[in-house]
DNA sequence: TCATAAACGAACAAATTCGATCATATTCTA
DNA sequence: TAGAATATGATCGAATTTGTTCGTTTATGA
């Protein structure tokens, strides 16, 4: 067997694993013709990089069967603090007895968190994962309504369905979790069934509030959802740049600094 | 057979877990190759985890992920065996390509078990906790749609946006739990809302087949979803009364006795 | 209630795997 | 070509995993 280059070697690991599922240092040992210990190296760095992930023994697939959407659970990390600071400014303009929609995200998601203990409210939702959190807590006074539709990755209910069920109803407020802002196009999300799905939301809700960590501003997906001014608020976070601030205070009629 | 690494163990044993509710000590040694002493250490770690409940002999699926609903647990286990051999039977039916739904039922939910890795499948279900299981097989070549609507205590979405959302769709063949069954009053179940969802499923497929364990004949629940005679086949235990059978038999097409 | 068999888990032993470290070989750069 | 940087191999003690034994606990039927 030639020799191989490290990169060749490590693309080989990579098709093993796509093809088995998983790989035993030993087993790579042999099959490369290299000793363990550089197998074994191969894997850590591959593991730095996120290809694959070891486990005692050799590596398999990042799978997560069980656990589904790894990514969920990373991003709501990130950033945590600040989320919990906006949901806690976000919640204090829910009253008992209103109807508020939350599309998916993770500061929605946050938002959801303080909602379960609020009376007499009606949540629209299309993330399975947040109609979930109210559900766990069975507060019977509480209705909440998930829209149907296919899921995408982000745990986003969309499509068809979704957009005939929010064209039937109609809320008091929308937070409106969003991917990205920018002054030129406005807020937007890289997945373009969900851009859809959100204008829905928009025109679904008498007041709409976007919800967004200050990493959101520079940031442009794919589709637009809304321009800056389209929405009556935006809850974000106080580390907001001040120019920043000064600028979507000139679009955005209430702009709140958590 | 290759050794397996400890992580793809737990793999296994979560999908024998998902696949037959429950997983046995000793089935799972002599399966997996390893000592009992490795099963129970795995069962352990996995149940430290919260992906399974350990019982004296074996381990169960969790009662329930998100803690609500104890009733649902309960249900799954009673009959289980029945309900395996019913769902084994009714995945029988399903070809690569087709478009199904699954109404919510615990018989219904063991059959999604065993859908998950069909090729090119269109599910349509009301049950957050149906779609749940194919989001994390996360077999892209599946279609999940889920049906919006409010969840009633028994995990159906229901409600206008139920109804509206299948009125919109067609599928090849339905699978319908249902509460009880008797000549008098057909097909039933203890919640008007359901009762209408179901209607709307019936409406939507071009096959329709009750799944139910023995135990539901002579049951008469609230509301009548159908007559007998209004679907296409019934899929039911062995343990049928045979004069029961006889019965059935007289009203509907294709009976099934798994 | 008691007896019995199965299942359990603690403890120990054996085998395997891991990674830190150092020596050697190869490649890159000046 | 010399020297540096990098990649690889080898060694060895530590950590992990697995199997076995054996006393204890649990389930079940008489």
């Amino acid at each position: 067997m030639t020799e191989l280059l490290a990169t060749a070697r490590h693309q080989q690991i990579l098709e093993s694993l796509r093809l088995n599922g998983q790989v035993r240092v030993t087993a790579l040992a042999e099959e490369l013709g290299v000793s363990e210990m550089t197998v074994r190296r191969d894997l850590n760095t591959m593991a730095a990089s996120g290809s694959l992930v070891k486990v005692h023994g050799g590596a398999t697939l990042d799978a997560a069967p069980t656990s589904n959407e790894p990514g969920f659970a990373k991003k709501l990390a990130l950033e945590l603090e600040e989320k919990q600071a906006i949901a806690r400014a976000a919640v204090a303009m829910i009253r008992p007895g209103m109807s508020i929609a939350l599309n998916s995200g993770t500061t929605t998601f946050a938002l959801a968190g303080l909602c379960t203990r609020i009376n007499d409210l009606t949540v629209v939702t299309n993330s399975p994962r947040i109609a979930e959190i109210f559900y766990a807590e069975d507060n019977h006074s509480q209705n909440i309504i998930l829209t149907g539709g296919i899921r995408t990755v982000s745990d986003a209910l969309v499509g068809p369905l979704a957009l005939s069920a929010l064209g039937q109803l109609h809320v008091d407020i929308l937070f409106l979790g969003v991917h990205g802002m920018t002054v030129e196009g406005g807020f937007t999300t890289p997945n373009m069934l969900e851009a859809q799905t959100n204008q829905a939301f928009l025109k679904a809700a008498a007041r709409q509030v976007v919800v967004a960590d200050h990493t959101k501003w520079g940031v442009t997906g794919l589709c637009q959802i809304a321009g800056l001014g389209e929405v009556d608020a935006l809850v974000t976070g106080s580390m907001l740049e001040p120019e920043t601030a000064e600028i979507l205070r000139q679009s955005i009629e209430s702009l709140v600094l958590a």
